[in-house]
DNA sequence: CCATGAACCTGGTCGC
DNA sequence: TGCGACCAGGTTCATG
């Protein structure tokens, strides 16, 4: 049981944001072309914008055509539909061949290769819109940081006109989206930014570097798989390998690689906020 | 316009 | 051993 309890924990250490959504969606770009047999909505409230047993007919016998990423959100498009996938704090989203039981799973698609779209939640917050556009999750969205219109310049005149918590205008999704606590921490640490400071007041100088750091962070996030802990089994653990490269982010009383001061933990927009006070000045 | 906090959830941890 | 209190956090919503 101990081992069960410590794979938890290690499970629990990341939360998905723009790399691992990036990397989850890159990883069932292989059940495109599936067809869905059949869905089974285990937990009743899994589709947010529906009772969950009125759409099982509706997404029978519909055909995969792509699999994107939207912000934090995956995009399964099927025949003039749409599900728009949240995995919030602790969902999985994988495609595996045998159906795992154990009480977290959520939902599950019976695929016609002989395989499961399986989602798994222990806090039940992540599930799916089922939508016929994707105006609902556009509309909550702000731009991509790959998107090429994401620039020095857009970020400067946006920072500017705002007077919010450099930390908390961050985290909006509406503002850029794909961000979130962990890889904003990192970020504003390698800028060497205090995550109160107010947006409006930062310097031409560190709102190039900012700019370069968000980039940069999510590019090698990416490449490394990101940071949770994919499609957890007992015979097959798959970890992202982006953990080792973090640097404030839960080391609280640990040194920051940088000055060798400890890096202390705050509460910014209600959130823990890891921060080296010596780097990161108001 | 902006900040804060509750609600949604469950498992883990800490203090007694 | 166990029990209550509290924490974690993405997003939405209400409130000041």
């Amino acid at each position: 049981m101990s081992k069960i309890s410590c794979a938890w924990r290690g499970r629990l250490e990341h939360l998905p944001e723009l790399p691992e959504v990036q990397t989850v969606v890159n990883s069932l770009k292989k059940i495109i072309d599936t067809n869905i047999l059949d869905f089974n909505p285990i937990w009743n409230k899994i589709v947010y914008n529906h009772p969950s047993s009125s759409i099982i007919n509706a997404i029978k016998n519909k055909k995969v055509y792509n699999v994107q990423r939207s912000g934090k959100y995956i995009i399964i498009i099927l025949k003039d539909t749409y599900i728009a996938f949240h995995l919030r704090m602790t969902g999985h989203l994988y495609n595996i061949t045998n159906l795992p039981t154990n009480k977290y799973i959520r939902c599950y698609f019976t695929l016609d290769n002989n395989t499961y779209l399986v989602y798994e939640d222990i806090r039940k917050f992540g599930g799916f819109y089922y939508l016929k556009n994707l105006e609902l999750i556009n509309n909550k969205l702000g731009i991509d940081p790959f998107n090429k219109q994401f620039n020095f310049k857009w970020l400067l005149s946006n920072l500017k006109i705002k007077n919010r918590q450099i930390k908390s205008l961050l985290l909006d999704q509406k503002f850029i989206c794909g961000l979130g606590n962990i890889y904003i921490d990192e970020i504003l640490w390698k800028t060497k930014i205090h995550p109160l400071r107010i947006s409006s007041t930062l310097t031409k100088k560190e709102i190039r570097l900012l700019h370069k750091n968000i980039v940069t962070t999510l590019e090698k996030s990416i490449k490394y798989h990101g940071s949770t802990i994919l499609n957890f089994k007992f015979d097959n653990m798959k970890t992202g390998g982006y953990s080792k490269y973090l640097n404030v982010y839960n080391k609280t009383n640990q040194e920051c690689s940088f000055c060798f001061n400890k890096i202390t933990k705050i509460k910014v927009a209600s959130r823990g906020t890891h921060i080296c006070r010596n780097c990161q000045k108001i």
